[in-house]
DNA sequence: ACTTGACCCTGACGCGACGTCAGACTGCAG
DNA sequence: CTGCAGTCTGACGTCGCGTCAGGGTCAAGT
């Protein structure tokens, strides 16, 4: 019965180093359960467990602090966890093999002397953020048929239509900012005429139902990050928006 | 013609941080090709190319020191680079592949009330160094026959299996150690028995001819890595480890 | 012509996650 | 009982930026 371990021995068997887990009990992240009389850290089974759940976060990118809240979180059951894992995980594989598909794009521009823009080379590492979104998207929406249409439109988007459709928001999104600052009421003719312009904008993408167009405006005032992008156009325009919405959904029923 | 670009838009179009490319200019890892009288930056498109290769190898996780040296080196065309991403990105596809199937594994454990060791778990994200050689040698080896008797047999290795593989090979390379400190002429045969034995314990992973033996001990000094390994443990043990495998192989030819 | 606000510059310090000594103690093998 | 490998606790170094501070620049509006 190997009943405990060795900074020495967790470290190989781990594949880091003895620091490693000195830094890890400074930080409170991995205490080992025991010391010998001489103050020898003794790791046991527990430990090598929850270590084994820090090194799989930590691969996925976690800093240490999160690893720590999300394995302390008293309420967070093993499978819980497991099935964390396994989401985040083919989220990577999908994001790899994005990146495998950017690369063979390339290599088959490369061999037939077509040299892509800059521009489109950062487009797979440019949109981050947006990458994570769509990550979160795809776990939420995954399988809607508005994100199967999605996805195969946004294929076969050019650069150009990018650049273009990039263009149309910034300047819709720019006129209702100057219907806000100026009163205009979100249940007025003039602002559903402006939802329905956001609605068509939308279309690019997927054909956005009045129904749908609904929820995406209640999700604007929902989620954190969707209201915090239109706050930072302007102060209230995430309600503005999803009212105005509403009263163009209202007026096509 | 958009010809250059600020910082700015650069970095909201590589998704990167404004700071993060002056850092890049500090290190002499991306300098802009220019700067306009007031001393702005401005970036070519050649920049914005360098930029996509920066980052898709620090998505890898090189170092930025490493990056330098790859990109300004001078005898690599643009598809060597191409060909050196898409093997890299293979590979951590798989190393991704094998985290799915050891989590997946997990949950099937779990479901069925078996609870893995933690030894167990850990042996997926221990073996970080040997993990990387495997992928290395999946990309030399991974058609042949060999490769896939080791994967097969090592598949059905237990844990016990692995310590016990584990504690033979120290205590071979012990005794070799011994009869190298101790003068033993490697064409001996006290060390061409030594040399049986080593082939004897590869055969836990695969048949091993007398003649891919020797591919293997010549590899021992050609790679400097299995160098290392031999060479830490003793001086002059990876040049007699080879010479004894060769003698032991013209003993048996 | 003037202001304003967004953008840019150069230091310089801070931080996360360790690496890497230094100096001293411990445990076990011969 | 003497090595020598393993462990301990500071403490400083490193890498890849984040985050101010203090000051110049540019295009747009008035």
């Amino acid at each position: 019965m190997n009943r405990s371990y060795t900074v020495g021995q967790v470290a190989t068997l781990a594949g880091v180093t003895v620091r490693t887990l000195h830094h890890y009990e400074q930080i409170a992240l991995l205490v080992p359960g025991d010391r010998t009389a001489a103050g020898y850290r003794q790791y046991a089974a527990a430990d090598l467990d929850r270590l084994s759940q820090i090194l799989f976060y930590r691969e996925l990118g976690f800093p240490l602090d999160e690893i720590s809240t999300l394995l302390d979180d008293p309420d967070a059951d093993p499978a819980e966890h497991l099935r964390r894992q396994h989401t985040l995980l083919t989220a990577r594989l999908q994001r790899l093999q994005a990146m495998v598909d950017a690369v063979t794009k390339e290599m088959k521009a490369q061999m037939s002397g077509i040299n892509l823009t800059p521009e489109e080379k950062l487009e797979i590492f440019g949109d981050h953020l947006p990458e994570e979104y769509a990550e979160e998207a795809q776990q939420r929406w995954g399988d809607s048929a508005e994100w199967a249409q999605s996805t195969e439109r946004t294929a076969r988007f050019t650069k150009e239509d990018w650049i273009r459709i990039k263009a149309e928001t910034d300047e819709l999104e720019g006129r209702m900012v100057a219907a806000l600052a100026s009163g205009v009421d979100p249940a007025s003719t003039e602002a559903t005429a402006l939802a329905e312009e956001h609605r068509a904008g939308i279309g690019n993408f997927y054909d956005c139902s009045f129904h749908m167009h609904r929820c995406l405006g209640d999700m604007y005032l929902a989620d954190e990050r969707f209201t915090k992008y239109y706050e930072d156009k302007a102060t209230g325009l995430a309600q503005w928006l999803r009212d105005a919405i509403h009263a163009n959904a209202d007026q096509h029923a």
